[in-house]
DNA sequence: TGACATTATGGGCATATGCCCGTAAATAAC
DNA sequence: GTTATTTACGGGCATATGCCCATAATGTCA
């Protein structure tokens, strides 16, 4: 009898979607929980993280750097452009392109929502371990390249 | 210089949540595409699986076992229940309670749709290696543990 | 047994996720 | 230069996710 026989019918040692799907629920209400202190979601967070480390960008290499639906991404701005987080603009040298730039108000915001996410991080890795956390990290990048492909 | 120095400015390469979220939705957009020759999304295949393999259950029992919130549960089972795999009936002895059976037409589409997972399996493992994936879940299901205590 | 706490669930709300399709603009083909 | 293709985006649709609150039923305790 193979392993795979073995635990033919636990779904949940098995499946590697399922895994990291339940994975990501779990971790998300940790760090949700810490940024609901400051009014942002995990998914908000990360879009405004990486707006303002990539400058203004177009939805399209946003989405490619988040590793996100472009049209998921277009929805998730509604929020942070109703709250005057993010504003878009129209390239002046492509008019197809939609310029997203972080305003003001947001990278207030994101300074303000970064020690929170600290401390999501710290509670997540003094319980599951830091050399672990990392070595989780790395086994999930790999996992995304390793599905893109 | 410490390695999260490093790295500090990278947000995808050092926060936990964004890296188990970025491959959720790449691994789960490889599993649908499977489960879509059978009309069924991999959150649907996971409640039918749980619930083939459990019996019927109480909501509240199941969402456990799938590590999902009750409230999601219950959204979940409607276009379940609107097609007719799952039937929700009132305990007799806990009439707080809702039995949910699957159905005989819900235990012939989850049949149907075991080889298009087994297939999204393959596929992602014959990609990322079959020992690879299981370390991958290994790890997970250690992350849930952390995360949820 | 009657007040109170606990448990199981549903409804409403908001965001998250991705598909398909349409529109508009830029680029390539000829 | 006109047509065809590609690219960038938005709208609509359906499901996914989880919070809060209400309701109903059960259990508890004086």
């Amino acid at each position: 009898m193979t392993s795979d026989e073995k635990d033919a019918g636990r779904p949940a040692s098995v499946c590697n979607c399922l895994a990291v799907r339940q994975a990501a629920r779990q971790i998300t209400q940790l760090y949700d929980a810490e940024l609901a202190e400051v009014g942002l979601r995990t998914t908000q967070y990360s879009v405004l993280a990486f707006l303002d480390r990539l400058g203004p960008s177009s939805l399209s290499d946003l989405a490619e750097e988040l590793v996100l639906d472009r049209s998921t991404l277009g929805h998730n701005l509604r929020p942070l452009e109703r709250e005057g987080f993010v504003r878009l603009a129209t390239d002046r040298t492509d008019r197809r392109t939609r310029r997203l730039e972080l305003t003001a108000a947001g990278k207030v915001r994101l300074e303000e929502a970064r020690p929170y996410w600290q401390k999501a991080q710290r509670r997540f890795e003094s319980s599951f371990g830091k050399a672990d956390a990392r070595e989780l990290r790395d086994i999930l990048r790999r996992a995304v390249e390793s599905a893109a492909s």
